[in-house]
RNA sequence: GCGAAAGUGGCGGAGUUGGUAGACGCGCUGGCCUUAGAAGCCAGUGAGAGAAAUCUCGUAGGGGUUCGAGUCCCCUCUUUCGCACCA
């Protein structure tokens, strides 16, 4: 018979929802735990990777509950962008209202599964009470100089006349209408991150994060320490400043690479006519994506302008070309080639038959330029380099350096992969910028009493794929805050990642209407103390979260330097070996697996399956796996009720104890040693429960239970009571049924974890493998208390390792304490 | 292409510091129960050889370090994630 899962779920829940039990509070002598899962996208309907998010989030939850910490876990929605402009004008209707509709969706199916949130602390992007915030610290932004406005280069559709993103652009097609895509220069806003890289680099304000992603992290920043060299225009004063990490390598310079963003080609541009080559090598760069731009198997093009700069140490002629292999926003945006050592370069002189020159010589003094087929990129001893010949490559790099800025040519400086954020976006469904355009007092901010800037509610989308918000005339046109004229908005919008950069802070103070929050309870509550969420998310929201936070620490709101102390990046939820999804066809739904089996069996399945941060494997047979381990919990507590009741308080520590109830009792207290220790010490759900079905196998080995004496029905009582408290933090509901079935009042949360006796887990017998050469030869049961000699001498009186070292010399003996003897022979 | 990670039975996975590979679950096989099935309970289950004791092989592939390697090092292959307007 299955057990009454439906029942036992909902009478939980509504207990738990009435008591208040995970509403946190802000005023307690208990130490506070912030327990965060990275708040979803409402899409409508839970799916599979929200499930399993949350399932580990509520079991740290709740053991944290049950070791008597005030914990908050909130939830809320990220529910500005694109996906929710789309699904709107899919289905003729509003964001507004479709947004709201899946929200409530989302409730229901959040409370079918028990989770422990504290509803009274949710937020929503899309609220005019958070989002104008957004724009609250925009304005701050603005006021340090961290936001400003600059031209950058976008995917365009001209048909459609509107940004796309990259992944709206399908091989060099707009997704929508299929016309070619080109790069538009249109003026963005921007946030500097930059002026943070340095700060992002250091991890030491985190606790506990995943090492791949502080590595991620790093490389997106890179970091290079270089010199910047300055070439001088021919026949012009203008300097074309390059980057380059290898300086030891100038005097082998024979052209130099831009790419047609560069103002100095822009300039050529100018006097060129409309239809000229150079032109129409242009256009055809710029109008590559920026995916095909920036992928390096991309095919190596160029143009030679004609133009030619100065190398500063020896004045020799360089060939100035245009290039799509060069980078605007990376360095100086400029490239002086190598071709003899560098593999780009390289390549690059022998399509276009540019010279080459050598410069930096092998160990052995081999190298011949003539019959290179790829560029030396090792390090040398300099040739062709003037005073410096015969110099170390690597030790030059600073001595030539040095030299060029005695000289001004140059000057060392550090260079970062890192670009700054844009954040503007030209759709209607996000925060709108707070700013205004006067005619006579230029870019205006919007005063702090006005906001927030509301989104105009009156819009038709889908009707043109511009920005809708161009086409509300009432809300573009206002009047200057400054002088009182005629003026317009911004049209911009945010970026959504904006949103989700510090919506961990508001859930301290959700409601707060003077501040995003106050720096008092941002200070209890911050930094989160367990962040949650996909790995997808390891390097852009992670790090314009820490960016955002430094910004809010600089602001005086926060008083941390990291807003996640401990990282868990959780692994997506596959069938069939891929990722659930609707155009894979292989979703399975929350909520019929609900219905079936019950959400605490669904919660034990996604836990047990693998470890939180590896991916889960759907199986329907595994999900029976879980529903029947319940089932048999279930039915050893309803067979063996009143002995537990009668016995679960009775002393158990009778040390006469023989036999199976004395593995018994090692098992109860074995298994919660264990199950605690990978809780709270290794986030190792699966083997915690693996180590609880272990232990119910040992409870269930014991036959006639009535026949037992006092002591081993304390024993065996307790063995079973040991299980809905360790399962509380897997299966909540269930274990909360039984735990309140044999006779507790107290709710578990408010329990304590278990306990366990170190006394009854030492063993008085230990067994030891016997290797010889590595290889197992037999096993031996000692003493806990043999001496490593005792040890020893046992392991050479098994027959089996008597028969292995026949006629051969013992060369070593090696005894690994608890573990096993090594035996060297020859 | 660049950056990051992963690869262990038929399947999901365990193996925490280099120390008995395969815990636990699924599946499969057999038994009990049942008129039968389902459910449940009990047992077996990496491959190969052998009557057995036991032996050989085995952690993507190849090499190395070590008394001992799934674990450490080098190379190769495959898969997954991210790459700045998806969130």
């Amino acid at each position: 018979m299955e057990y009454p899962f439906e029942k036992i779920e909902k009478k939980w829940q509504n207990i738990w929802q009435k008591k208040k039990i995970f509403n946190a509070e802000d005023d307690t002598e208990k130490k506070n735990y912030y327990v965060l899962s990275m708040f979803p996208y409402p899409s409508g309907a839970l799916h599979m990777g929200h499930v399993s998010n949350y399932s580990i989030a509520d079991a740290i939850t709740r053991y944290k509950m049950m070791q008597g910490f005030n914990v908050m876990q909130p939830m809320g929605y990220d529910s500005f962008g694109m996906p929710a402009e789309n699904f709107a004008i899919q289905h003729h209707s509003h964001p507004r209202i479709t947004t709201d509709e899946n929200i409530k969706v989302m409730r229901k199916q959040f409370d079918m599964m028990g989770f422990g949130f504290d509803w009274e602390r949710e937020v929503s992007t899309c609220h005019p009470e958070y989002y104008k915030w957004g724009q609250w610290f925009f304005k701050r932004m603005f006021e340090k100089g961290l936001a400003y406005k600059k031209t950058s280069f976008q995917n365009w559709c001209s048909e459609c006349q509107t940004v796309l993103a990259n992944e709206q652009v399908e091989n060099g097609k707009c997704w929508r209408c299929e016309s070619e895509v080109h790069q538009k220069e249109l003026e963005q806003w921007f946030f500097k991150i930059t002026e943070y890289a340095e700060e992002l680099l250091d991890f030491s304000g985190v606790i506990d994060w995943p090492e791949r992603v502080k590595t991620m992290q790093t490389n997106w920043i890179g970091k290079s320490q270089g010199t910047e060299i300055w070439f001088k225009l021919e026949n012009s004063e203008q300097l074309i400043k390059v980057f380059t990490t290898r300086p030891d390598t100038i005097f082998g310079c024979t052209f130099m690479a831009l790419p047609p963003e560069h103002p100095i080609i822009i300039e050529f541009l100018k006097a060129e006519s409309e239809d000229s080559k150079m032109h129409r090598f242009c256009d055809k760069v710029l109008n590559e994506d920026s995916i095909t731009r920036t992928a390096e198997d991309t095919i190596k093009e160029g143009f030679f302008t004609g133009k030619y700069a100065a190398n500063p140490v020896n004045n020799e002629r360089i060939q100035i070309w245009i290039t799509n292999y060069v980078l605007m926003d990376y360095g100086t945006g400029a490239v002086m080639a190598v071709p003899a050592h560098d593999q780009r370069d390289f390549e690059f002189a022998k399509k276009y038959n540019i010279p080459m020159k050598l410069v930096i010589q092998n160990k052995s003094g081999d190298l011949i330029l003539e019959e290179m087929a790829d560029a030396y990129v090792e390090p040398g001893f300099l040739v062709n380099s003037g005073k410096f010949d015969g110099m170390d490559s690597q030790k030059s790099l600073k001595t030539i350096s040095k030299w060029m800025f005695e000289n001004k040519m140059g000057k060392e400086t550090i260079t970062y992969r890192l670009r700054d954020w844009g954040v503007s976006r030209q759709r209607y469904w996000g925060n709108p910028i707070p700013i205004i355009y006067c005619d006579d007092c230029g870019t205006v901010l919007v005063p702090d009493e006005d906001l927030p800037i509301k989104l105009p509610e009156n819009v038709e989308l889908g009707k043109t794929r511009q920005n809708p918000l161009l086409s509300v005339e009432e809300w573009v046109n206002v009047k200057c805050p400054q002088c009182g004229k005629s003026a317009r908005r911004e049209t911009d919008t945010m970026d959504t990642f904006v949103d989700s950069s510090w919506y961990f802070a508001r859930y301290v103070d959700p409601k707060n209407d003077t501040l995003p929050f106050s720096q008092e309870l941002a200070v209890k509550w911050l930094p989160v103390d367990q962040y949650i969420g996909g790995i997808e998310h390891a390097v852009m929201h992670l790090m314009y979260a820490r960016f955002f936070h430094k910004f809010m620490r600089d602001l005086k709101l926060v008083n941390s330097n990291e807003p996640f102390a401990r990282l868990l990046t959780q692994g997506m939820v596959t069938k069939d070996g891929a990722k659930m999804s609707k155009s894979k066809g292989n979703v399975v739904d929350p909520q019929y697996i609900v219905d079936r089996y019950g959400a605490d069996t669904v919660r034990v399945f996604m836990l047990f399956a693998s470890p939180p941060e590896k991916d889960v494997e759907w199986s329907d047979e595994g999900v029976k796996g879980a529903f029947r381990f319940l089932n048999r919990i279930w039915h050893l507590f309803a067979k063996n009720l009143e002995l537990i009741k009668t016995y679960k308080d009775a002393a158990s520590d009778d040390n006469k104890l023989k036999g199976e109830i004395k593995k018994l009792r090692y098992s109860t207290h074995f298994t919660i040693k264990k199950t605690l220790n990978d809780i709270e010490n290794r986030l190792q759900f699966n083997t915690a429960i693996a180590a609880v079905m272990e232990h119910l196998n040992n409870v269930y080995a014991v036959k006639d239970v009535e026949k037992l004496n006092d002591f081993e029905k304390a024993v065996f009582a307790e063995s079973c009571v040991a299980i809905p408290h360790l399962m509380y933090v897997f299966a909540p509901h269930l274990s909360e049924e039984l735990w309140i079935l044999i006779g507790n009042d107290r709710l578990l949360h408010d329990s304590g974890t278990a306990q366990f006796n170190e006394d009854f887990l030492v063993k008085d017998k230990i067994t030891y493998a016997i290797q010889i050469m590595g290889k197992i030869r037999g096993k031996i049961k000692v003493s806990a208390d043999a001496t490593t000699e005792d040890i020893k001498k046992s392991a050479l009186e098994v027959e089996n390792v008597k028969k292995s070292i026949e006629g051969k010399n013992i060369v070593k003996m090696i005894v690994v304490p608890d573990k096993l003897v090594s035996i060297v022979i020859k």
